[in-house]
DNA sequence: TGAATTATTTGACTTTTGTCAATAACGAAT
DNA sequence: ATTCGTTATTGACAAAAGTCAAATAATTCA
């Protein structure tokens, strides 16, 4: 991938937006960032694997879950257009990940791996501000998710949900849902009929 | 605070770690933080108000934490020596806090304002890449507390806490323990005792 | 030190949530 | 449109966790 285009579509959204002004930059950037497709439910990286990529999701969405001994999934996180996406600990560290990553939907995807990462943080300076305040917004869900998961019950987790990100209700699955919101998919059909 | 010297404790180690062989840069960062003692109990930011400061535990320890209508208290986070912490959402976006700030011991503590914060890093560039680095472990180790949240039981996440932190259960009562966990207090008492 | 406060444990009971199983509804792909 | 496979709902029951109350233990600090 060497020069920006139309193409691009989202992604050239994100990179104008914060690269509009510096074309040598621009080129730099997607220089290191390739382009797939990704099947309906294709698996991107199955636990125990270190996670090699960053997605950036151009359209689609991504998965990041747990899986247990029993068979039991649980959502770390939905990846939906225009954001970034990876099974951060295990590709910020490069160890093995505890999460897999699944396609949930038939995505178009760009990707870069760790070290060219690095790469553009030393190169550009200006990736690494971007980078940090993506890493804020990121940690500021991260702080909310934990608050509603030690404060909330079931019910009121639902409600929050709808509340703040009703779109991702109708378009997952109820059992992806239940997944992310930490309870079983029963109790998730139980409060919907109830309320 | 002008000059770094020996009393600085934690604070300079943490300091000098990161700045050691830039003396100038190193003043500019101490000429933007002033220390405070808090006592036992003490509240350092109500909820509904705007976090004006990001703590450095020098010594003692903070926790932030939630408070609902019934009085329910949920353990956000513990700040340990040689620790930052603040309550993030409220001191990044400058927005009224939903979560407190208590000191649970005697503590000392350095402390910087969001504005000159953001001059810091504005200045020095060496300080925006030392904050990326710390929000990089803090998001890793949320998402960490999110996968034990939505993953595990009460009492395999007491055994995992058990594991990773625990200096933390012998340091503090075990009403914050259960209120960190996100169970009840009986509950944890009671799990302590059956195993 | 000793009174007062706070924290912890335990019991009895309730509520919430999970599990298993059966059925119904839905959707994708031919 | 029809079939197959997945997803959602519902019921019956079990397990987990919460609540309230009382008794005990531990701490604080005056």
């Amino acid at each position: 991938m060497q020069t920006p285009d139309h193409t691009y579509g989202v992604f050239m959204q994100f990179l104008t937006a914060h690269f509009n002004a510096d074309e040598e930059q621009l080129k730099t950037i997607c220089s290191k960032f390739s382009r797939k497709t990704a099947k309906r439910n294709e698996i991107l990286l199955a636990s125990g694997e270190v996670c090699k990529h960053l997605y950036f999701v151009n359209s689609g969405c991504l998965r990041i879950y747990l899986l247990d001994l029993k068979g039991n999934e649980s959502t770390r996180f939905l990846v939906t257009e225009g954001k970034f996406g990876t099974s951060f600990p295990s590709y910020r560290l490069q160890e093995p990940s505890v999460a897999a990553i699944q396609s949930l939907e038939l995505s178009d995807l760009f990707y870069i791996s760790y070290h060219d990462f690095q790469a553009l943080l030393d190169e550009i300076p200006a990736w690494e501000h971007i980078y940090r305040i993506a890493l804020e917004q990121e940690y500021i869900s991260s702080i909310q998710r934990i608050e509603s998961l030690i404060s909330m019950n079931a019910t009121m987790r639902y409600q929050a949900l709808m509340e703040s990100n009703p779109s991702i209700i109708q378009r997952f699955p109820s059992k992806i849902i239940a997944d992310y919101l930490g309870i079983s998919q029963e109790t998730l059909s139980r409060l919907k009929s109830k309320k």
